[in-house]
DNA sequence: TTCTGAACTACTCCAAAGAGGGATTTTTTG
DNA sequence: CAAAAAATCCCTCTTTGGAGTAGTTCAGAA
């Protein structure tokens, strides 16, 4: 589809330093070019649907609205949108999360000028790039069931100081329920107490650090 | 000093669209230019030694040696050194420890160009920038007691799920003494329990997320 | 040198956490 | 619709965590 004209991206990171290090190696490329630059998850929600790009090029970090809000939104009002996540998280759980989302490809911060012009181009016709990492990532964790909202609820809490009668309290169930809860979490995470979930979740982008 | 011939800059970061973004933001200055980039904390060293940069602008998580590290080595090599410290990385723990090691500036990563350029300025004439909400960050824990070298070598094991028996037995000490440490660390950071003192921890700075 | 902070140990005591069972009711989904 | 998954609740039992209190040793600073 973009083989005739060049692909426009919408460049989606809350440091201007690396909108710039991104703005920069993109336009020196002669098929691809940046329309457009969001600092946050609302904007780039606007921008997106304002400027339609070929493939937008999307932080998870950021205040107020995050990426993964921003991923869902950008997917609903376009369902076909070409979406290349890029962060310096890797952690299965977000990865899968974002790719559930509809997100195409996933590089880490960590990649090469190289890497990054490629997966721009590779995304823009419609095919995945996921970085080696995160695919060893994604390997060494297939197969694991992951954790529901609820669980995730309470793991959330968990890791506030809440004690489990204070959890249940504010959940509005039983601390027996918190405790059922505890202990799908400890065995799905192999932890050895609630620290150690808290900490594996944690690393794993179950929950955000 | 350098008031006549140009500033001479190190950039240190592991992410090369980063690494892009500082050095074409630092170009486009009169009176400041890219000497070298290093990518790790042990090129980071080796670089600063070889071509002496009046400021090198330091990014603190990197693989291998750490920013904390580079910035010892390099403050022991060369006293009087001006080095920016420019990480996502808040928390008032942290801050203070890369002050202490010798940090003349602390900049956050969603500083603008000019905030940046301004900041190598300043900095390569000995005056001190110190990003705003960090300062907020600061102002708010003075005064508090830090954690000391044991106490701190007790929660990286707590945050691993490890049991106050087996925290005693890795550090060859009694158990009750361990409880000792955990009472200090719960009261200093006005923690409800272990797994709040590690979030709380993880925040501030004292120990890595 | 006295003093302060850090590291260490010991005791009691109760609340909380987690292991090991089992069971019911929704909700989701094939 | 039937089956599976998720969420709920309950009971026992043992281990662990954390509060409270008290004391020693040692090193470095005032």
């Amino acid at each position: 589809m973009e083989s005739q004209s060049s692909i426009r991206v919408l460049i989606v990171d809350d440091h201007p330093m690396m909108r710039d290090g991104l703005r920069s190696t993109i336009e020196i490329e002669k098929d691809m070019r940046v329309i457009g630059e969001a600092v946050d998850g609302a904007e780039a929600i606007e921008m997106f649907s304002s400027l339609s790009p070929d493939v937008t090029l999307l932080d998870l970090q950021m205040p107020r609205v995050d990426g993964l809000q921003a991923l869902a939104s950008i997917r609903q009002a376009k369902p076909d949108a070409s979406v290349v996540v890029f962060t310096i998280y890797p952690g299965d759980a977000r990865v899968t999360q974002a790719l559930n989302l509809g997100a195409t490809s996933y590089l880490l911060k960590s990649a090469s000028r190289e890497e990054i012009i490629e997966a721009i181009r590779t995304t823009s016709a419609g095919h995945q790039v996921i970085a080696g990492e995160i695919n060893d990532e994604l390997q060494a964790h297939q197969g694991m069931a992951g954790l529901t909202v609820r669980e995730l609820a309470v793991l959330r809490l968990v890791k506030e100081g809440m004690s489990n009668r204070l959890i249940a309290e504010s959940l509005f169930i039983s601390e027996e329920t918190v405790k059922a809860h505890m202990k799908s979490i400890l065995t799905k995470l192999s932890a050895s107490d609630r620290t150690h979930a808290v900490t594996i979740a944690s690393r794993r982008g179950f929950i955000d650090s």
